[in-house]
DNA sequence: AGACGTACCTGACCGC
DNA sequence: TGCGGTCAGGTACGTC
């Protein structure tokens, strides 16, 4: 499920719920997800207390009180949730006890997630965050940068959003909404759009912004159910709606393939 | 160096 | 009802 947006409300869900806890026992019920559990994976984090929780891209970072950091991305269908004791469900892989005796799940079909423990001290140099770009609401990411950016590329803009060595956060959702939002053609490439840049970060932006706010309504409850329901209450203008009419001009939503993903826009709106 | 395709994995859905 | 094909919110990696 998980652009920035859900990203963000799954951390501000678990923050809400279990910083300040400890973790008093982590069951891993295989030895892997997308990459092998590190073989003191359970040991970096038994005893340890959560003292915050924070998101870095499409990464969620809890920071321990033993100079360690848990890292964790959710893939394509992770899902973390807090919940009394029970009985493992299909695809628990690992289940955090904490000292108040709820449970802390991590549920994952695909298996396309991770988790990693780092020194947090190092969290910047990891391998799988040293390379990411500037986040989407940081002052880094601006008209001036975006425009350089994208005149440096070659390819064509969609794709290029979805860059995160670009911007972090974006997906494939909200690629295609954003260059909705901005009225331009997901075929044209990088450099044609880099004049503009300013309207593309305001719309990248609002675009996030919105499903944060929207996602905080629906998914609430999130990390407290079962289940991500409400998530696709979040109303999209054109991802999904491929032969719907634009809400804009009524002209039917296309879809087409670019780099191996479905984009969708309407074709008389955005040039 | 950058762009693109492929791989990873399960489940939902569609047409037959 | 079952089967095969296709698709899905991500990203690392190989290849050109």
């Amino acid at each position: 499920m998980p652009e920035l947006p859900e990203v963000e409300t799954v951390v501000r869900g678990l923050a809400g719920s279990i910083t300040g806890r400890r973790i008093t026992k982590v069951e891993l019920k295989r030895k892997d997800l997308r990459f092998p559990f590190s073989k003191d994976f359970a040991q970096q984090v038994t005893g340890a207390q959560i003292e915050q929780i924070t998101r870095r891209a499409k990464y969620l970072l809890f920071r321990l009180d033993n100079g360690r950091t848990l890292l964790a991305h959710l893939g394509m269908s992770g899902s973390f949730s807090v919940s009394v004791p029970r009985a493992a469900k299909t695809h628990d892989h690992v289940i955090f006890t904490l000292d108040d005796k709820r449970v802390l799940i991590y549920n994952d079909p695909r298996r396309f997630g991770i988790m990693d423990i780092v020194k947090t001290s190092e969290l910047a140099k990891h391998e799988l965050l040293y390379h990411l770009g500037p986040e989407p609401f940081s002052e880094g990411f601006n008209a001036s940068y975006l425009k350089q950016a994208l005149q440096s590329r070659t390819g064509a803009i969609k794709p290029v959003l979805m860059d995160q060595k670009l911007v972090v956060g974006v997906g494939n959702i909200y690629a295609s909404e954003a260059l909705f939002l901005a009225k331009i053609d997901p075929q044209k490439s990088a450099p044609k759009v880099a004049p503009k840049a300013a309207l593309l970060v305001k719309s990248i932006r609002k675009v996030l912004k919105d499903a944060i706010e929207s996602g905080g309504s629906s998914l609430r409850d999130f990390v407290h159910i079962s289940g991500d329901s409400g998530y696709f209450q979040h109303k999209f203008n054109v991802y999904d709606r491929e032969g719907e009419p634009c809400f804009a001009c009524k002209t039917p939503i296309q879809s087409i393939r670019q780099a191996g993903r479905a984009t969708f826009y309407c074709p008389k709106c955005q040039d």
